[in-house]
DNA sequence: GCACCCTGGGAAAGTGTTTTCCGAACGGAT
DNA sequence: ATCCGTTCGGAAAACACTTTCCCAGGGTGC
């Protein structure tokens, strides 16, 4: 066949009918078109490889099948995770899913919601967690109101206290219980890799471990805190500083898996082995380090599904008055890399 | 402001020229705007927010700034690597990435492809790779040219013998030379895990892993080559059974990476000692799997960089007579997971 | 047998841009 | 002053649809 380019006008003619009645016929509309018409229609469209052009249709009707995806890094597992949901719910509402990567740039972030705008997307899913700068969050709220102004809809995975539905886990009590569970192992002492200081899912994990462990009696040695980036080089980082330092912890709390993951290199090429001469623990389950060995005892989110709901609320649901917050607890898996401290 | 909708139309009234002089303006044209009348159309365009739209571009222009993307999985970090080196070339020229996921239909394949076509989309990167099945390879060849009649551009990773141009890995030498290497170290007797039969990657890999073989004189037993689904999951099913039929393989292959994480995995279940009691090499080395332990020996592909090179091929290059095919060797890395065989 | 409603077809008016074509103005060369 | 060649602004025609509005025809209720 002679490749595109066939319009709804060629269809309707080679049809014998109206524009009008070719474009009920294909691409839907709330009005019935008799039997002998769409019959002749729907051959004609056949034969000739009509293939509507989606353009004109988010023109005409002012709405498109798009829906944004904003994350910082898809080829960190986290990300991908959850896009994987968020691309099985727009599927299943036979969306089609536009997907932008910030390199973590507030300001790349903003582009990519005026670009979705400018696109009339239906809606957007805004994974990725914010930092705490008060300026840049001010301007991501301007954006999303401005983009559910236009009629469309918002949904974030992970970030609080933007104008938008919410899929949010609860990363404090999360931290907390993991922090109790540990305890109940027997340590006693702790260093944290606590990641950026001004991200904001970083600081609630590092506050809830904190505050359990308060709870419990039990205090940091500050230089038993040490930040550093959000990923895998940042948690190896971080942990050659930490042991540069010298510190006499029984055990590491990563506040995410992949740092977790930098942290459990680090210590075997310092020749520590885990868990026997340091416990460490991460954050989050992603699926693809559960192979890791020692398997790493964490903090388990349901991150694809999270993805999905994200986009479900966005999707399905009206807008409603009120910001929705659907609050996803966090389950404690302990695993080969935490274990009692060694008796000293 | 109040929310969307400003038309160019409004803008041009504002600013008191004509909807021509405003589109020169604001979006770009061949044609000199006079330097008067272009700060008034700008500065209109700013107070009232005016933001193209993006639909009635594509129409007026018949092209689009989308360029599609399609994967299998995009959770399995195969892909994501892959995803993230497209989307930076995408974004480099100012296009944005429309991301399908089949989840290994053919049809769901040939479904995007069109919706895409739909969508007026710039180019198309085709990731994943192709079972030999002649009948759905032929319908995505028509697909790929009905793409390309209508002036698209159309780029594959790791898949020969579409029209279009391809980025692939040079499977057979890469699995021949990792062969040769565990030879080297002293294996005579291997296991491979061939994924499913009829997938033209695993069946390459599998191809030139077996040729290099026969070359250094050594034969496999039929049992020994156990084939299953392409996953982690697969890889850790494919080993129970090669273990319940009894091997006395001193090296198991696994034709990618997630299967040979899967394989480690049942090993380690099965209470058997990597490398001690067997040795495991993959294929790929993908980044998020590198924290293994003890790290997997592999056959590295630059999978990031081959995603990028695939977008650029499909989107600065022109289109070119033949299809043109970039040749990726991969490069043996042998890590702690493979060691010479204990001498029995 | 007549008024009425309902179904379904078509003409035409949007939808927001780009781009072609035309014409006016202006500047420099003669 | 005339003529030609640029340069730049605007009117209007695409672009490929959706949807409103109008109208014809046929069935129903009395």
């Amino acid at each position: 066949m002679g490749g595109g380019y066939v319009t709804l006008e060629q269809v309707a003619r080679h049809a014998g009918v109206s524009l009008a009645t070719a474009s009920r016929v294909l691409n839907g509309s709330t009005r019935q078109v008799g039997r002998k018409l769409r019959d002749r229609v729907t051959a004609s469209a056949h034969e000739l490889g009509y293939l509507a052009n989606a353009s004109a249709q988010t023109l005409a009707r002012n709405t498109s099948s798009l829906v944004g995806l904003i994350v910082h890094d898809i080829a960190d597992p986290y990300f991908s995770s959850i896009a994987s949901g968020v691309t099985r719910s727009a599927e299943d509402e036979g969306l089609i899913v536009v997907l932008g990567t910030t390199g973590r740039t507030p300001q790349r972030e903003l582009e990519l919601l005026a670009t979705l705008r400018s696109h009339r997307a239906r809606a957007v899913v805004l994974a990725g967690s914010r930092t705490v700068d008060d300026e840049s969050t001010r301007r991501l709220a301007d954006e999303i109101t401005m983009f559910a102004a236009r009629g469309g809809r918002v949904a974030c995975v992970s970030q609080e206290g933007l104008p938008a539905d919410t899929v949010v886990p609860d990363n404090r009590n999360g931290a907390a219980e993991l922090a109790r569970a540990l305890v109940g192992q027997g340590h006693r002492r702790f260093a944290i890799l606590a990641g950026p200081t001004d991200l904001r899912t970083a600081r609630e994990r590092l506050d809830g471990f904190h505050g359990a462990l308060a709870g419990a009696g039990i205090s940091l040695a500050p230089h038993d805190v040490v930040h550093g980036a959000f990923t895998r080089d940042g948690g190896y980082e971080s942990t050659r500083r930490l042991l540069a330092a010298g510190t006499d912890a029984t055990c590491l709390f990563a506040v995410n898996d992949v740092m977790a993951t930098g942290a459990m290199a680090a210590l075997r090429d310092a020749g520590l082995r885990v868990p026997r001469d340091l416990s460490v623990a991460g954050f989050d389950d992603i699926p693809t380090l559960r192979d890791l060995t020692p398997a790493l005892s964490t903090v388990r989110l349901p991150l694809e599904w999270m993805g999905e709901e994200a986009a479900r609320l966005a999707l399905r649901e009206e807008a409603a008055e009120a910001p929705r917050v659907v609050a996803v607890a966090g389950e404690v898996v302990l695993r080969e890399s935490t274990a009692p401290p060694a008796a000293d």
